[in-house]
DNA sequence: TTGAAAGCGTTACCAT
DNA sequence: ATGGTAACGCTTTCAA
């Protein structure tokens, strides 16, 4: 049995396809009657219109392309997936479904990034990720392709993107540590995208300006993962014995760093930094307990958050550093 | 600048839609010269075919939907993102799309699980997670959908389904704990599906083989979440004060367990048991220590492990428990 | 081996 | 307020 098309609809109805058409888009110059009578057609029918005619005809995918980074099990990363079910859930607020994709390799070297875009298969792309090499932005740029970076960015070219506010975050992490009475205080985070270089930058600059050296500030520059947060907490902590605390630029890291100390048998009491609320919650790896590091309000500005973004309009010259919205959602 | 088509490429080279058509799909049928000769002008113009128009007249979109159960941040879980990097792997393998939904109120009662096969949005639906009523089935039972049940199955019911062989898993982990010794051993999970299900009766009953009484295996029903987890051991825990060992229905559920352990303050090693390899990894949640639990090899047999798979063949009227392979995947 | 033409199921414009 | 009809860009017979 052949599926039920817009122009069975019609028949029935006694209707052009234009009207069936016209009712099925919510169209207000449709009569009262009629449109009930198509509907009530289409609900006999179970009618479903044809998403790809759809699409065709109306150059409109309603689709969102979103590409991961090329991790091990990346679709299981709790930092990855926090972001997917922000885009998801308002992607589907808005009548938008969400196109999965990974930057392996092949994604990347045949191009399919861009041609899920020519293809019209997205309407847009979210990269969320940093394992991104200039050569693949050029095209982008050059064509005005609707994609946008996620927590990471491009100083001095058109590419839109959308970011935590990491210098806020650092700020805030380093006066609540500052706040604790820490004086010596490693960084450990990656550098592998210019939100990280931010952190590590922003952060230093908060502790000088809460009164200790720079030299007390050590970092660690080491791989967004809880190995990296291992060995780069090993290793601050060999040459720097008189730090008594640690941020990470990520909670991988953080986790990477406590086994570390817990297999040194020191004491330790690890967290996760809520840059939103200002507040320090320490349910990683240890259930709470009374005893350790009481949270302390911020010595003094109230957290305020936010995202940075940085949007490019389909045809225009130069980025803004408008944080009124993302383009491509108008 | 108009987008270029297959039409612009035809008249480039001098040669017909259907001819630079059928080089797009590698049909033998034409002479390497005109084959190579669209394909430079392809590669000159990065002409990328319209994935909507190509959907449209072949009818086969290339795109799986993937559903998920509506929890809280359902993409930031690891259980069911490592579900979903297995399917984005083999489906990107085989040039699929992955496309994502959450089965949440607004999806199921506007029936759109069901809309996104007949909108042919999507080829096929892989449905993940265990809040599917009967009502639901009816109608993809009924139309014969190509719809698949991921670790869940509707006994008597024609719907596919694809799910990790939980009787063995928890035959193998019954043996191994009664291979360490324990003779009263908790067992905790959920009941929200049939594999649940499975997996208690199947625990229990290899605790019996095994020579322990049906008394000796205490269980709970929770939810599978920490939370969950937390409740039920401690539920058991009160109950069963000569229990030396537990057994969670997931990670999560073990995880709460723990937590409830440790905050009695009691001795606790916990892990992570691998069907497939029969080991029991301690790295959940503490570091691993040379003097907790040393794992022992297996009593007798050999891990088997696997899938069982139920396939309805979209024209057929019986599921079959043909472990061969799912359907809708010739 | 290649070309012509008829769909595929919608939308959107222009008439009426 | 509604209908006719030409796109939309590709696949797929069927002829040549």
């Amino acid at each position: 049995m052949a599926r039920t098309t817009i122009k069975d609809i019609a028949q029935e109805c006694g209707v052009s396809l234009s009207t069936v058409s016209l009712v099925l888009n919510n169209n207000p110059r449709i009569s009262p009657a009629t449109r009930e009578k198509v509907l009530k057609a289409v609900e006999r029918h179970q009618y479903q219109p044809n998403a790809f005619a759809r699409s065709l005809a109306s150059r409109q995918s309603s689709i969102i392309s979103v590409v991961l980074p090329d991790l091990n099990h990346v679709f299981a990363d709790p930092y990855f997936g926090e972001i997917v079910s922000g885009i998801y859930d308002r992607a589907s607020e808005l009548g938008y479904k969400v196109m999965l994709d990974v930057a392996n390799h092949r994604f990347v070297s045949t191009g399919e990034y861009i041609n899920t875009l020519k293809s019209k298969r997205a309407d847009a792309t979210l990269f969320i990720g940093s394992s991104i090499y200039d050569t693949y932005l050029d095209q982008i740029e050059k064509e005005g392709l609707a994609f946008i970076l996620v927590n990471h960015y491009m100083p001095g070219r058109d590419i839109s993107y959308i970011a935590a506010d990491y210098k806020e975050t650092a700020r805030l992490a380093a006066e609540h540590l500052l706040g604790l009475g820490h004086r010596c205080i490693g960084f450990l985070s990656g550098t592998t995208t210019n939100t990280a270089l931010d952190l590590r930058a922003s952060f230093i600059d908060a502790c000088v300006a809460g009164g200790i050296k720079e030299t007390d500030v050590p970092w660690a520059d080491a791989w967004f993962t809880e190995q990296g947060g291992y060995e780069a907490a090993q290793w601050l902590i060999e040459r720097y014995p008189n730090m008594t605390a640690m941020m990470g630029g990520n909670d991988k890291m953080a986790i990477g760093a406590m086994r570390y100390l817990s297999q040194k048998k020191t004491a330790c009491a690890g967290g996760h930094f809520d840059y939103r609320s200002g507040r320090h919650s320490r349910s990683l790896l240890h259930p709470p307990r009374t005893d350790d590091h009481p949270a302390r309000p911020l010595p003094h500005r109230q957290p305020r958050g936010g995202l940075r973004v940085g949007a490019v309009q389909p045809g225009s010259e130069a980025a803004s550093e408008d944080p009124a919205r993302p383009a491509y959602r108008s």
